[in-house]
Order: structure tokens, then C-alpha cells, then sequence
DNA sequence: ATGCTGCGTAACCATTGGGTTACACAATCA
DNA sequence: TGATTGTGTAACCCAATGGTTACGCAGCAT
């Protein structure tokens, strides 16, 4: 999980699916990198739950699986105490999402 | 940042950092792995701003600077949309940290 | 001064990781 | 059927990483 969130191509990645369902192919098209090495990471990132595969015809279609995210969540937790200036701002944060 | 968080020892030693400054050595003691090897990762936690360092003596003491980690909550933040089920929960915590 | 403590650094080694090219394969299209 | 499209997998390469042992050095103690 920490280790899937660690390289920046996938953390990009993350961020392409966010709202959309992109093709294996559109993603891969965003990076200066071979399709191969996409693969990889999209693999990475499935193995950690991150991601979902659908498949349409030829094409396999990924979208955000973010409730893995939520251990990274639970584990920044404690550390928020910490920096407790910013929690007020958070809890804004949270709200407007609710409302939103 | 997120690379210094990806090694499990190193969130381990920030969890023993947590309210408390630790001694090299003291750290060291906690894992089944060489001093060296711990020294190493005090190393790339401090360059990833996350703990101190003061002297006192022969000894070095470390402790906790979580303000970096409030950029994996800003990275973090635009996913808690989709996993909105857990908002509330994490309203909760922040109210209760704020308490507390 | 001399020794002992508490550390970090250097040098080295094995493994992992991200990249590439070449290939295989399923699904559409003609 | 045969060609084309969209994609994952295999094999391989090199750089980065986490580990080790050996060493060096600053700061107290005697």
C-alpha cells in the first residue's frame, strides 16, 4: 500500500482516475514512459486494491478503488495531533465534503 | 516524502518518536536490524523533514516533526470524496483529537 | 593523556524496482 | 479466415535500496 503510493507515476495515475474510468491505453498515453512500464504500475496499484479492472471488448478499463486509502488515512491519524494547527482546517474540509 | 514513508521500519520508527525524543541508540535497540542500518533511515526521514535532530553530549536525540506529513493529508485530501462513507467517522476522530 | 561510549560514514553485497524491447493472445473487423 | 487493434507477459538491464562489517571521530570519565 505505502509502497504503491510511493512512486510518482502512480500517484499520477491515481490522480487520471479520478472521476473518470480511463482505458488501458488513454493512461499509458499520459506518461513519457512505454506502455509496459504502465502496466506494471497499474498492476502494482491493482494488487494493492487501489484500482479495478473492468473489461470491454479488447480494451480493460481501470477506475479509482480509493478505500485503500482510507489505512492510509487511519495511519496519518495519530500525527495529526501533531500539526494541530491544521486541524480546524480539516474539519472545514470534512464538512464542506459532507455537504457537497 | 512519500518514499520515506513507504519502509515499514521507518513508519515504525516515527510511531516511537511519537511523544517522545529517542536516543540513536534507544531507536536502534527496537529493531532487529544494525544500528547502521537504522541510522540510514534516520537519515532519509530527516531529509524528508520529518524528524529532528539534537545534540546533547555524545548522544543525538530525535524527535517527531510531523509538519511534512501534512502534505500526504493534502494529497490525501481530494480522495476523501470517494470514500465518503467514512467521513463522519473521520469527523468524529477530529473532534475528539481536538478535545483531547 | 587515555580509555570508553555513542554515534555516523564508507565500502561493499544482494535484492528490488522501474525501464526497455520482443512476443503472445483475445477480440473486433473486413 | 485473416488482418488489425488493444493489451498483458517474459526476459533482460541498470540504478537504487536496505542490509552488513569495519572504521573514525567527538565527547565524557578517570
Amino acid at each position: 500500500m505505502f509502497g504503491a503510493i510511493a512512486d510518482p507515476t502512480r500517484r499520477a495515475i491515481l490522480d487520471l482516475l479520478r472521476g473518470q474510468e480511463l482505458r488501458a491505453g488513454e493512461l499509458a498515453a499520459h506518461f513519457p514512459v512505454s506502455r509496459p512500464a504502465i502496466a506494471k504500475h497499474v498492476g502494482v496499484l491493482k494488487r494493492a486494491g487501489l484500482l479495478r479492472e473492468r473489461r470491454a471488448a479488447q480494451a480493460r478499463l481501470y477506475s479509482l478503488d480509493p478505500a485503500a486509502l482510507a489505512s492510509v488515512d487511519r495511519w496519518l491519524a495519530p500525527y495529526r495531533l501533531y500539526w494541530a494547527a491544521r486541524l480546524s482546517d480539516l474539519k472545514r474540509t470534512v464538512e464542506e465534503d459532507q455537504r457537497g
